[in-house]
DNA sequence: ACAACTGTAACCTCCGTAGTTACATAACCG
DNA sequence: CGGTTATGTAACTACGGAGGTTACAGTTGT
């Protein structure tokens, strides 16, 4: 299964236009500088983002990107839905003999076991919002105890 | 997201294997013909179905491959993670500038993120077993009320 | 006019996958 | 034993989708 990252950079852009929010408009080159990545990546990211209504896009001098919504009403099976194309399974790429059972049925079968399978993960996604995504990496950086700092422990 | 049919396969697989039992190893030129794929192609699944310990296959004349436990307990989940070697998503192919607050913390957020959709996936594939897609494809043939079939009603 | 942006086309490279051919190996049968 | 029927794998091709890059037309504020 191979895998498109598109996702993973849409989350990204987001969470830093969530956190300028207020500021103006983003510009792709300063995405792409978080991201470590080409601008016109993320201008194709923006493109998608804007058509799912997730954001708006202004052109010119100090034009850039911006979020339309709250952090908190952003769910991210809506940031899935905006950026990944495709599925994870994929049907016979052949038509399977039909003068086999097994054949004969299995593609409707696999379409609905696909379904479930797909719909449950959007729901996993659907219970978190960029605003939880922007509380976990906050978290992370100031841990309510002062456990598990990783290295750097020779001055206790 | 390119995805791989080798679920799909897989599952078709099984199904004649489910079919067949009692009678003995099936072999990959029959399956590939129910599958209308190649051989070869049976084959590379085949082994990956034996190291799952879901079949045994047998060389030799008169050999082939044999489903080893009951279609009633074999989880589809199971089956996914014996032929699907990656994920749905993936992460940053470079990584994030560090500078950049959420470039510094993303990642591992969005791993959990990852995980936790991954495995409501696997959880709702887990929901249904081998025998669960037989009993499906049964219905499909003989629906209990006898509307809606699709052609041929001319001899009612 | 100029500079700073977006939007998009065109192209490249890389990688995973299905498909194909070929062949070594193993089991069964006479 | 030798022949037949299988699996197991290696090697190769073709194709498609992905990220990446360059280039450029269009748009906006100063």
């Amino acid at each position: 299964m191979a895998s498109s990252c598109r996702f993973a950079f849409a989350v990204h852009v987001l969470a830093v236009l969530a956190l300028k929010r207020e500021s103006g408009g983003v510009c792709s080159d300063l995405l792409a500088g978080s991201v470590n990545t080409n601008p016109v990546i993320i201008r194709r990211l923006l493109t998608r983002l804007r058509h799912a209504g997730l954001i708006t896009t202004q052109k010119g001098s100090c034009g850039g990107a911006t979020l339309v919504a709250a952090p908190e009403d952003i769910r991210l099976d809506v940031i899935y839905r905006a950026v990944e194309t495709g599925v994870p399974f994929a049907q016979h790429p052949q038509q399977p003999n039909k003068r086999c059972p097994v054949g004969a049925g299995i593609e409707r079968v696999l379409d609905e076991v696909f379904a479930s399978a797909q719909s449950a993960l959007e729901s996993a996604l659907a219970r978190r919002t960029l605003a939880d995504v922007l509380a976990a990496m906050a978290a992370e950086k100031a841990p309510r105890r002062s456990a598990a700092r990783p290295t750097k422990r020779k001055a206790a």
